[in-house]
DNA sequence: ATCGAATGGACTAATCTCGAACCATTGGAG
DNA sequence: CTCCAATGGTTCGAGATTAGTCCATTCGAT
């Protein structure tokens, strides 16, 4: 037993190369519709300098989301990259394949990580002393999700679930969820929103939100345990 | 509203140069005991591989930190970078100067960030189904931190804390619970090793594995809690 | 004493990535 | 109509990083 963990901490240092980290990372965004249908991403002078990276390479990323029919991009002021892209409505083998392409493991070990993140960012925001505004904006997120039009729903899912952990004000754990929500995203979108899902799953939002606000972390915890339980189990259905 | 959460996606794509990274996992490594005095790094062929960098940046970062003194390398068969290290004894100033040069609100933003995933890890591990050979790690790990000399207490305080995240069997998990774990590193190895702590932190340890045997989730993100307000308590106490 | 395997050490050519400078296009302001 | 500012487009040299190859050292096995 002299050398546990040596695993962990070994592990790779960098994911790959910039390019495709890149590539990766701005399909999240649009994915995820961070950055919406019509708007368009962040000056490409600024965006290199968020991402950490050289304009070079940004733009070599830009150009093969431009070849895959993801960005359309236009020259001259108010020129930019613009976000052409509406998620597809989901047909039958779309789960299937998405699952095939991330692996067995991999899909397990991605619900595990964001069971955990999730429950623990809940849990720690409904012990912290929240400001009106904080209260304010995770009623505000949960008021549109809940008034979401099916087009939308995901897009503002995402956002109710990404505010938890960013307001803890933890930048690492902010980084932590939209990592655990990434690697679910494509399983959730080849899953089409029903009326009755969106209804239960709304219901177990309120419930989290009480609970945060209520300052009751076993309440958040078991109200987040709920949700992701329960879209596991569509998860599962549909594959079923 | 149109844009929520572009923070989190949009941020950096790499921490930095591979160089550097790989000193500072290196060096992690080092400093939790992973690879404790008078061992030696794995060969430099399979090291590279496992941190998916080249053997000449690796090569690289190892004469940084022979230069530095933490590692001796020595050529020829049964060779290697063998770790010549020990953690200090911890004076009075050193607490501070820690905290100073990671700054205040990292602090703040590592030890919330360790307490969501610590509390997400040990709810998600009770409530699954482990194996004898799981909860057999789990006892021997409790055991080796409670009979520990003081010199290797930080080493195995570590990997039992990390086991909690690595038994859950997600990588990302364990990734991130090692994370955690290494922000606040030096914060610990800057204080010293009391025996009333020890103690109190052992009866802490074993009401967490206590809960994630009993199949407990509750129980054990409360245990958690408790142990981990007790540390930060630890440490603010030093600080004033 | 010799050999072979495991290890660190050193070199090279190719590729990736970067910073910086400069060009081209567009549309509003004056 | 002209100009200007904001944007994407292009290029170049420097440095970082890589894969691959071969060299040098050490120590046990024979």
């Amino acid at each position: 037993m002299g050398e546990p963990q040596l695993v962990a901490l070994l592990r790779p240092v960098r994911a790959g190369n910039a390019f495709e980290e890149t590539v990766e990372r701005l399909l999240q965004a649009i994915k995820l519709g961070v950055v919406g249908p019509g708007e368009k991403l962040p000056a490409e002078r600024d965006l290199a300098v968020q991402l950490g990276i050289s304009r070079v390479t940004l733009r070599e990323a830009i150009r093969a989301l431009q070849d895959a029919g993801y960005l359309d991009v236009r020259r001259g002021r108010y020129g930019g990259a613009f976000v052409v892209y509406e998620p597809p409505n989901p047909g039958q083998g779309d789960l299937r394949r998405a699952v095939n392409e991330m692996g067995a493991s991999d899909l397990a070990d991605a619900l595990t990580f964001r069971m955990a993140i999730e429950c623990g960012a809940a849990q720690v925001l409904a012990t912290m002393d929240l400001t009106e505004e904080q209260k304010a904006t995770l009623e505000r997120r949960l008021a549109e999700v809940n008034d979401a039009a099916p087009a939308d729903y995901r897009r503002l899912d995402t956002a109710f679930h990404l505010s938890i952990a960013e307001l803890t004000g933890s930048a690492l754990l902010a980084a932590a969820g939209a990592d655990a929500r990434l690697r679910v995203t494509d399983l959730l979108n080849a899953i089409p929103v029903l009326g009755p899902n969106i209804d239960h799953s709304g219901a177990q939002h309120a419930a989290m939100v009480a609970a945060i606000l209520a300052g009751d972390p076993e309440a958040a915890r078991k109200a987040v345990v709920e949700h992701l339980e329960g879209t596991a189990a569509l998860l599962r259905a549909f594959l079923a």
